[in-house]
DNA sequence: TCTGGGGTCCTAGGACCC
DNA sequence: TCTGGGGTCCTAGGACCC
């Protein structure tokens, strides 16, 4: 049965009425995305991997997660575990990076700091992406707007740009999408109005709109709905009936209907989760322990710096999805009795939801610690029975902050906070911190014939 | 041997209340 | 056959994003 054979031939009523020349100088979202993020910033200080294939993996080394275009045309697919691909990394001479965040986290600072020097009212949607809101633009001004943000990211940063633009995010997404692939030299492109913009979006695939996965592509296809535009001409009624409110946004916005302003002002996080697969399978409950133990204090330390104090914490441990073998996938949630962010609490409940989920004969691949029910550390209710335990805890927690704060990072911790190489990451080809550690800073060499940029670490 | 990690939002259904 | 009805709050799970 095809639920979305009712397809409006008309703009049903109640959407915008502006004219055209209204709608041309009305309020445009532009998406600016860092192409190939990670390659690039490897390249920023390697230039010799220009023209190269570079791929960066994810933790652990394992899956492929950022591709240059050489990359791309050999074959190498986005998500691919790195150990089904060494023959073509062997044959095309493929450059492997290990994910380095502390890198790219900085890089990306620099750029969103450019960006909102010259587009105020912008919000930070990745990494590597941003809207910002451009205001009172012609078409012809809003290409113009493009083409300046790529020139002026890459000349002060050295990372090539691509920008999408249209009156809602979903039709920026889908002009940044149009860049990418017919590899605008401009670096951007606007989603227009009109005649025009049915054809760009009828070359969309309907899967490679903004909010549509994998199920919802099912379902649209099965109801004969393959691209873009067929998808902005269903019946928006008919789509929220069977995919709820997070279909019927994807038809509105396609339509120009903004039904997800700019959030520039992004309220605080609902939570915060670490966790990590580990480099080798762990049996024993000291080594599982060991790792874990780690992420809780982690979360304290970034719950502090937000200010914020958990009120819930959830542990997970699993064993690895791929592995033979008995498997045991469990978690257990701990509610505080009073909202804490110092670590030697959020320790403490974590090894009593560990030893609670911990079985014996099985191999770990994982684990994991959840902080949610977050709220403000000056307004949090005190508990009269534990409020002395409470505050121990957190003057322990600042006066060790206060050291560390003079001394440098974790000069003091707590004894059971450990060096963290139980369960360690496997990161064999990774970059200097170029840009955040002494160690890591470029070296230049300069001779009479030649110049040439190497890093001696 | 080796397959990432960190989020958000929505919804259905259960518990509970009057 | 029929067993009250309506409301709120919470939570687990699904779907999606980068």
């Amino acid at each position: 049965m095809h639920f979305l054979s009712i397809i409006s031939e008309n703009y049903p009523s109640g959407y915008s009425t502006m004219s055209d020349r209204e709608k041309s100088k009305a309020d445009h979202f532009a998406l600016v995305d860092c192409n190939n993020f990670y390659v690039s910033c490897e390249r920023l200080f390697n230039p010799s991997l220009e023209g190269r294939p570079v791929i960066v993996l994810s933790n652990n080394d394992g899956c492929v997660i950022s591709r240059s275009e050489e990359a791309k045309s050999i074959g190498i697919k986005m998500g691919m575990p790195a150990f089904t691909i060494p023959d073509i990394i062997e044959k095309h001479k493929v450059k492997v990076f290990s994910t380095n965040y502390t890198l790219y986290g900085d890089i990306s600072h620099r750029i969103m700091n450019i960006l909102s020097s010259l587009y105020p009212e912008i919000e930070i949607y990745s990494i590597d992406e941003a809207f910002i809101l451009i205001r009172g633009m012609d078409d012809k001004a809003l290409w113009k707007a493009g083409e300046n943000i790529r020139k002026t990211i890459l000349q002060w940063t050295g990372i090539p740009v691509s920008t999408g633009i249209g009156t809602t995010k979903t039709l920026a997404k889908a002009a940044s999408h149009h860049v990418k692939n017919s590899g605008g030299e401009k670096g951007v492109y606007v989603a227009g109005s009109g005649k025009e913009q049915d054809v760009f979006l009828q070359n969309l695939p309907v899967q490679k709109v903004w909010g549509v996965g994998e199920k919802y592509a099912l379902f649209f296809q099965k109801n004969n709905i393959y691209n873009a535009y067929a998808l902005k001409r269903a019946d928006a009624f008919s789509v929220k009936n069977r995919l709820g409110v997070m279909g019927q946004r994807i038809v509105l916005e396609l339509n120009g209907v903004c039904c997800y302003p700019l959030n520039n002002n992004p309220e605080e996080k609902k939570e915060v989760c670490l966790s990590r697969s580990f480099g080798k399978p762990i049996i024993r409950y000291d080594d599982l322990e060991a790792a874990t133990v780690n992420y809780a204090g982690t979360i304290a330390g970034k719950l502090r710096k937000m200010e914020l104090c958990a009120g819930d914490l959830l542990v997970f441990v699993m064993t690895g999805k791929y592995a033979r073998g008995p498997q045991y996938v469990n978690y257990k949630i701990i509610h505080l009795p009073v909202p804490a962010n110092n670590a030697p609490e959020l320790i403490h409940y974590t090894i009593i939801a560990l030893k609670q989920l911990f079985r014996d004969g099985y191999q770990y691949k994982k684990s994991g610690v959840i902080a949610s029910g977050l709220v403000p550390a000056a307004g949090r209710q005190l508990e009269i029975w534990n409020e002395k335990d409470h505050q121990r805890s957190d003057l322990i927690q600042s006066v060790m902050d206060n050291v560390n704060r003079k001394t440098g990072n974790k000069s003091v911790k707590l004894a059971i906070e450990n060096d963290g190489s139980t369960g360690k990451m496997k990161q064999e080809m990774l970059s200097p911190k170029y840009t955040t550690s002494w160690e890591g800073i470029l070296q230049v060499k300069m001779d009479d014939t030649e110049s040439k940029a190497e890093n001696i670490v």
